[in-house]
DNA sequence: GATGAATGAGGATTCATTCAT
DNA sequence: GATGAATGAATCCTCATTCAT
């Protein structure tokens, strides 16, 4: 049984992730986040220590579900096909991007704002140790199906989930229908699996 | 001879991308931008008729210049590699990229932003008539490269180059040295040309 | 046998002398002296009716366990030196400044918070009736000294009350080790005293 | 011939210290400031970086052309009577006082509130080097009356000058009329040089 | 008796923009 | 052609206070 605390603070996520997504970052000002979520703006500091802090918060709660689900794809080696797999986890992704991605460009754009600890959500390759979040899982999944002969030897399985992840990351700016962009995530995999040369 | 309003107006699009590669967009404000450009915030006002127009005017001017060098990819078909091909053409829009991508984002982030025509930078697919930009620049290259036998048919030009070029965004977003980026994108075209399945 | 409110009101008062010591008048808010006594803060409005009383109350209630033993002074006077008697009530009224000179500043400071009748730390001299708190019983004990002829004939035993405690007012302003303090007063005591002339 | 923008920094400090001394430094906003001066909040920061400084900025103003006739004091040694030089000096900085103490006080009261170097009113005895300030120069006139035999050789004059001035501090606490103000400021001197003993 | 939640009014400060000079 | 001065609107955030539980 939710409180009412607890209720007014998830409302507060919700309307945060709404104004960004109407909006967009620059103006999702707590004035607006306010009166989507129906309060006042001193109730949003009763539940955040401040802004930043609303704008992690509504991300992590909403990153956190989906990157649960993504961890399966390594178990996925094997079965279906890769271009199957690799299509279902970017469209599971791309969820995530909707409402992720203003702020994640804004933590880019913005050098200001520090990311605390967590979220890697692109992630860097070539750094060695395990890479966490999701380029970590797609590598693992790809290096799991070089094992079994269904990814080329050449590739670097952290070179290749960044492609991937990249691209993801690239189709969300155009804005479309869901419908369109399975499509298009699935013929952007096509091409990265199948290769452009002959 | 160029005027001292003419050199003004330079120094104005000069400081504009420096103060966005340095500050960020959300920090890139007149006063920063006037105080960089070593003039007052008023003269901004003499040479653009809003900060909108003084972004838009700093985009455009930059892009023009390394898009007129690209023009010259299709012509290249058939000689040295698909992959030298679209890694030249690629680190090539790469610079450009990193005066240019702050505000893109803004533009794409910030529904307030609407664009002026033209500036497709990115391009989108699937409209049926011939893309403009970037984009359509090559997809033309691919579509020369698939009819001399050098692209697989089954590769649609439109997508394929979108693919390349949300790619090439999105490695953008990683701050990187000269070399490692070139090298990055090196990696990244060839993946996408000899593809990840077997 | 002190109720849970009695406890819980006698914290808040604590508090608030604490606080306001400890951060200034400025910065003592409500959030400040509620977390300081370990309550909430509508639990300040359970036992005080808005701030204003509750400063009052941390004033008045620490002044009139001081002012009492202050009361005995006159009976001093023919005993030890005028020195020594003078020394020991400062000193004696140092000790209630520490935690209430900031709120009297406040209130001097503060046209808006005037003062609930009663309370004249300071007072004023001159308007013929005998004046009350401090100023009244020193008058009262320089007066009897002077009968005793231990004091000048020419001085006006009001205006020298407030000259002492004025005196302390001022010296109560330099934070000091409570060492250092008493040789202060005693000093300053000195001087006007003896008189700077000769 | 004094530019618009000095008349409008003038206008500013001059309503800064009439709204302290008419509301009190709590309510002295920045709003209220702009309002008394007849200008925007937002002009206040094109004058000054912050509310800090206007505030500095208008004690320091108002300081320096009284610290600098008082400058005069020590030459006054051996003339007149030592009560005379005294009581113009003080009376000489009570006119200060007036526009000063809020602020002074809110210095005192607000530990947030550091000051700049400079402007050391009330200052610190016996800690050895010259004290500069108000301070410094009453101790080194009555320095030089003491080699003149117009003062006590038991008398400190550094203690002497502190207990001078926090008189006066003490004394300005009570609003009064200019007239009454220097009847009281000649009677404290009178009983600080008498000394009050016999 | 006390709390957690909510709020309205107001705080200092910044921004893009205008205009007289 | 450029500037110094000014502004209105908006920003994030804080405070004393209220009320249902």
């Amino acid at each position: 049984m939710t409180s009412r605390g607890e209720r007014t603070r998830e409302r507060l996520l919700d309307a945060t992730r709404r104004t960004v997504r109407d909006v967009g970052y620059a103006h999702a000002t707590t004035r607006a986040i306010a009166a989507e979520a129906g309060v006042t703006e001193a109730t949003i500091y009763r539940h955040f220590p401040d802004k930043r802090a609303l704008f992690f918060a509504a991300v992590l709660e909403q990153s956190s579900s989906v990157l649960g689900e993504l961890a399966e794809l390594p178990s996925r080696a094997g079965h279906g096909t890769v271009e199957q797999n690799l299509a279902w986890a970017l469209g599971h992704l791309a969820t995530l991007r909707d409402d992720v991605l203003p702020l994640e460009l804004a933590l880019i754009t913005d050098p200001q704002m520090a990311l605390p600890a967590g979220v890697p959500l692109l992630g860097t390759p070539g750094s060695g140790e395990p890479i966490p979040g999701p380029p970590g899982t797609i590598a693992t999944y790809l290096a799991a199906e070089q094992r079994l002969g269904r990814v080329r030897d050449e590739i670097d399985p952290d070179h290749a989930a960044v492609v991937l992840l990249v691209l993801l990351f690239g189709l969300s700016l155009h804005p479309r229908t869901d419908q369109a962009r399975t499509e298009a995530i699935a013929a952007a995999v096509r091409v990265v699996v199948l290769g452009i040369g002959t």
